[in-house]
This record gives structure tokens, C-alpha cells and sequence, in this order.
DNA sequence: TCTGGGGTCCTAGGACCC
DNA sequence: TCTGGGGTCCTAGGACCC
């Protein structure tokens, strides 16, 4: 049977994608490493999590530890960086403004992806108006792009990855003889929406390619996956079962967590390290006028450190009164805090989460303190104020202490100042 | 010595109720 | 010897994404 010949209404997505962003975007002010293999690293300088396409060939792989492929970096005389995601947000904010010229449907998807709705523009235009879009990125911003379009989100990603391997940058699948080609030579692991997991499961049972789903029955899928994996299904066949979601939605939960650049034991440095969590936190839901009902708090030893035991450990407790108010959630999570920690381990993990988000009420009047709700509320927006203007952390309050041992590693920070982003050289003219 | 961080969605299973 | 059954709601944990 043949799923490629329903009749449907035209829904054509693109789905553009910065190449290599992290690194794209310290080569804009850093000229000396176009055309040089560069890595960018997680926080700490933890892991890789971007790289060059001279990186790649050197077979530096994504998501190594950097000590891992320490001499592979020397070697190759590999250009390093520490991530700097204050300069990533300012270019990728710049990116997707450019996008919404190219049509008024457009989904963000993360920081160096959008999908765009293309169902206004003629097949045979779709090639030209594509490159269109990939030629003003880069001249107006210097960020070369891989673009994918098809009829279904999965499939634009798909042709999004055939793009990124060819030179154009661009990949149309519009016909259906086509895209079962291209399917045919796409491995299963590539799919989006199709993880480790669930390779495994493919494989197993000899499906090894995305033409192979495409082409399973809807009984097995079903039974042996979830409603995801049927989706996946019916989008490779054409159908599209994911909505491009073109209204920005506020975020439900809101997580801040760190590695410390240097493991620490006593709960008192704990203590300072969800100090400056729930801080952080706080602000970014007072940001987008959101209060929390809940909040977790979770420390854990490293998993990786097989001579010493592992201890992981969390604790959610619910708030009485939903608040954006700091104090208040860092004195619910010194009290979590308190609760799982452990004496004698080797902590190299801390975080919180902020669950149960809602829009905070303007006007809400609470009868038991109204005079205090008020007071804190001024205090939080002038701490958000004088951060905002004199720089994070310029207010912080004592418990988050001040000589933080545990801070993270930065070894190989670009410097950037993105206050002075206006300045500096990046529009070519 | 050194292994990221921030999200969403789904499901199994427990708690609870009648 | 021998546990009711069926429904809802909630949550922890898993899988996936970038």
C-alpha cells in the first residue's frame, strides 16, 4: 500500500538552521578562525557542543568531554571557547527578526532554528525563495544557514540535514518519488523524534531507514510505541501531525542548575550555590510575569566517579502561595536543601526547579499582608531594575555568598561584551 | 584532575474514591 | 486458603529535543 497519493491541502515548512551556531558566532568577531577548526564548550568547559566543520573532520565528536579529545585539540591546533550565550541570544534574536520578513508564520524552535510557513509560495519558487532567505542571513548577518522544506516538520528536517551536506545549502522534498529516495539512504537514528531508545527498537526489528518507518504498519507502531512515534510515522508519509506553533508560549517549568567548577562538601557552600539558583531563577519568571506554585531542589555527587559511591537526591516542596518573590523560594529551598543533604559525600551538582508556572495576577490583593505583599513586590522589580542596568548580580543578597570556590571553569571565554554589541564590526557594508 | 543546561511530553503506577 | 473492580488524579521518571 502506498501512503504518498492522499489528496491534501498544500502545507509547505521550512525549517532553517544555523550552521555550527555557537561557533558561527565567535567567528564574527574573531576573523583569524574562519576556515580554522574551532570548539565551543559547555559550561565549565565540561563537553563540546559545537563545532566546525575542520573540527568535525578532525573527528572531534559532539557532546565529548573536552579532556577527552584534549589531544586531538593540540594537535590539530584547535581554536577553543568557553560558551558566551549572552553574544548567542544577541545573534540569534537578530537571525530570527530577518526570518519573520520571509512570512508571518514562524515558529522559533531554539536559538539557531525556526520553521517557517512557505504555503503561500509556488512550488517552483520554493528552491529560489529559499536561498533568498540563506543569501540575506548571511549578508546581514554573517551566519551561514542550512534550509529544509518539505510538507511536514519531520520531513523539512530531513531535508535540512540533506541541505547541510550540500553545497547550495538549500534541499526541496516536493515529490514524493524524491523524498522516498532520500528516505531510503536516511538512517533511522537521524529521524527526528527517533532517540536512542527507539533506535534500538527499529534496528531490532530491521527497520534501519526512514523509508522503512515510513513504510510500517499503523497496528505496530502503535502497540510497540507511543502516540509520538506514530506521529513520526504518518509525517514522514506526508501527513502533517505537529502544528507549527506560531504563538510564543510562556515556559511551564523553569530550571537553573550547575556543575561546580570545583566539587564541594559542606551544606553551607550548598547553600550559597541554590542561593544564587533560586535568585536567578526568580528573575527570569518575574521577567515574563509568571508565578511558581512548587519548587525542587536537587544535589548529586558525579556519576562518573566509579570509586566513590554516587548519591543523587531531590526534593519538591509546594508553595502555599504561588510567588515570584526570591526570598521566599530561597527560603523554601534552604529548607529542601536541608532535608537531602548528606554528610561525607562529594557534591558536583546542584539545582532548582520552578514548576507549576502561571501568569501573575496584577491586582491580586491578599487580605492577610497586603502591606508586605506590596513592599516585596517594589523591592523585587528595583533588584531586577539595578540589575539590568549596572549588570547581573550588581544586587544579590548575602546568603549567595561572595568568594564562590565553586564557580564554574571559563577558561577559553571569548570576552565578548554584548553591551557594546552596536559597536562592533559585524555588519559587512 | 577534567563528562552541560534547559526544556516538553508521555506513561506507568500509586493513591484514593465509590 | 486465596485478595473486587473500575474510575480519576497525580507524580516520578523516562525519552526526546536542541
Amino acid at each position: 500500500m502506498s501512503y504518498t497519493n492522499y489528496s491534501r491541502k498544500k502545507n509547505t515548512i521550512a525549517l532553517i538552521d544555523c550552521n555550527s551556531f555557537y561557533v558561527s558566532c565567535e567567528r564574527l568577531f574573531n576573523p583569524k578562525i574562519i576556515n580554522k577548526p574551532v570548539v565551543v564548550l559547555s559550561n565549565n568547559d565540561g563537553c563540546v557542543i559545537s563545532r566546525s566543520t575542520e573540527a568535525k573532520q578532525i573527528g572531534i565528536k559532539m557532546g565529548e568531554p573536552y579532556f577527552k579529545v584534549k589531544n586531538l585539540v593540540k594537535k590539530n591546533k584547535v581554536y577553543i571557547f568557553s560558551s558566551n550565550y549572552a553574544l548567542y541570544g544577541d545573534i540569534s534574536r537578530r537571525v530570527m527578526k530577518i526570518l519573520k520578513e520571509f512570512s508571518d508564520k514562524m515558529e522559533v524552535y531554539s536559538i539557531d532554528e525556526a520553521f517557517l510557513s512557505l504555503s503561500f509560495i509556488e512550488d517552483q519558487r520554493l528552491e529560489e525563495y529559499g536561498k533568498e532567505i540563506r543569501e540575506r542571513i548571511l549578508k546581514w548577518t554573517s551566519i551561514p544557514t542550512s534550509i529544509g522544506i518539505a510538507n511536514t516538520k519531520t520531513l523539512s528536517k530531513v531535508a535540512n540535514y540533506i541541505a547541510k551536506k550540500n553545497k547550495a545549502g538549500v534541499k526541496v522534498l516536493d515529490n514524493d518519488k524524491d523524498t522516498d529516495e532520500e528516505l531510503k539512504k536516511f538512517h533511522i537514528s537521524n529521524v527526528w523524534g527517533v532517540g536512542k531508545q527507539l533506535s534500538k527498537l527499529y534496528i531490532k526489528n530491521n527497520v534501519d531507514t526512514a523509508y522503512k518507518l515510513k513504510n510500517i504498519s499503523n497496528t505496530w507502531v502503535k502497540k510497540s510505541t507511543n502516540v509520538l512515534g506514530a506521529k513520526t510515522v504518518m509525517e514522514l508519509r506526508g501527513i502533517s501531525c505537529v502544528n507549527l506553533e506560531t504563538l510564543e508560549t510562556k515556559r511551564k517549568s523553569c530550571c537553573v542548575s550547575r556543575s561546580f567548577g570545583k566539587k564541594i562538601e559542606s551544606l553551607d557552600k550548598l547553600k550559597e550555590s541554590i542561593t544564587t539558583h533560586c535568585l536567578s531563577a526568580a528573575e527570569k519568571i518575574r521577567g515574563d510575569d509568571q508565578v511558581t506554585k512548587s519548587i525542587t531542589v536537587f544535589i548529586r555527587t558525579s556519576p562518573f566517579d566509579r570509586h566513590k559511591e554516587y548519591y543523587s537526591n531531590s526534593k519538591t516542596i509546594d508553595l502555599p502561595i504561588a510567588t515570584n518573590n526570591s526570598i521566599e523560594l530561597i527560603n523554601a529551598a534552604t529548607e529542601a536543601l536541608k532535608t537531602i543533604y548528606k554528610y561525607g559525600y562529594f557534591y558536583q551538582k546542584s539545582g532548582i526547579i520552578l514548576s507549576q508556572l502561571t501568569e501573575a495576577k496584577k491586582e491580586e490583593f491578599n487580605l492577610l499582608a497586603p502591606l508586605l505583599e506590596t513592599k516585596s513586590k517594589v523591592l523585587m522589580k528595583a533588584i531586577d531594575q539595578t540589575n539590568i542596568k549596572y549588570g547581573r548580580n550588581s544586587i544579590s543578597i548575602a546568603q549567595a555568598g561572595t568568594n564562590n570556590s565553586w564557580k564554574m571553569r571559563r577558561e577559553h571565554f571569548s570576552k565578548i561584551d554584548t553591551a557594546s554589541f552596536n559597536n562592533l564590526p559585524m555588519l559587512k557594508i
